[in-house]
DNA sequence: TGTATAAATCGCCTGATGGCGATATGAGGG
DNA sequence: CCCTCATATCGCCATCAGGCGATTTATACA
């Protein structure tokens, strides 16, 4: 359906949500770990990650007071499709570098804070 | 870069556009013919199509005084990858089906206003 | 060169979107 | 049970985006 396309398309198309989308690839992450990284407040982080979940893209998983988000394994083509538009997109990005060096950092920083996901999920790139 | 991809996600992430860009799958269409279709003021429809070539997802061609719009044959994988997302998605959609079936019937209503682009450009379909 | 017509651009209005801080919710640990 | 901490939700505000009609620009033709 055409209103399903677009609000893929308009989930993605958004300069904020495209970084999470990047830093995602390379594994999930916990919601303050996005926040330290993105350096914004956690209410707009975290409706920017409910928006990737509702249309998608994202999926979320609770792990006791954490919520971890990570890339959906869509069905759909459409969305599989537009996640591989992201995934060779902006490889050179500054932001985006930038955002990933943060978020390795802050996966080393907290550590003993959050806890990982469970394992077999998802590990690193891809 | 980032702010390229988003630029061209939100190009596609609008009802209106997404709507122009399934009617270009089937050919180039001169400005009239697609706001008849689409039922919209002209300067509406216009601006929606300055951005789609702007985005780099259509490109534009003047003929006399009618200018025609086709989907462009991008170089860049990334706006590749949209348009095929595009192509596959919103095949059932009522309002893209009606759109279709409205554009041809503008075809052939024009045939005597417009003048069809440069033949070789680009048939039909793909 | 004056008129008709196609399309682009401008100015305006309204609704959607993205940001924030404050507050609500829910899990864990004392 | 209460306290704390992580996250979600709410209400507010400023900006953006999409719609329109009016106007400008540009081409064709008498």
């Amino acid at each position: 359906m055409l209103k399903e396309t677009e609000k893929l398309l308009k989930a993605a198309g958004d300069r904020t949500r495209l970084r999470i989308l990047k830093m995602l690839e390379h594994g999930p992450l916990c919601v303050c770990q996005i926040v330290a990284t993105l350096k914004l407040s956690q209410s707009t982080v975290s409706k920017h990650l409910s928006i990737l979940c509702a249309s998608g893209l994202a999926e979320d998983e609770s792990r006791g007071k954490w919520t971890f988000y990570r890339l959906a394994k869509p069905r759909a083509g459409e969305a599989r499709r537009l996640l591989s538009v992201v995934r060779c997109c902006a490889g050179e990005d500054p932001v985006v570098a930038r955002d990933l060096s943060r978020v390795m950092g802050e996966k080393v920083r907290s550590l003993s804070r959050c806890c990982p996901p469970r394992r077999g999920i998802r590990k690193g790139g891809q």
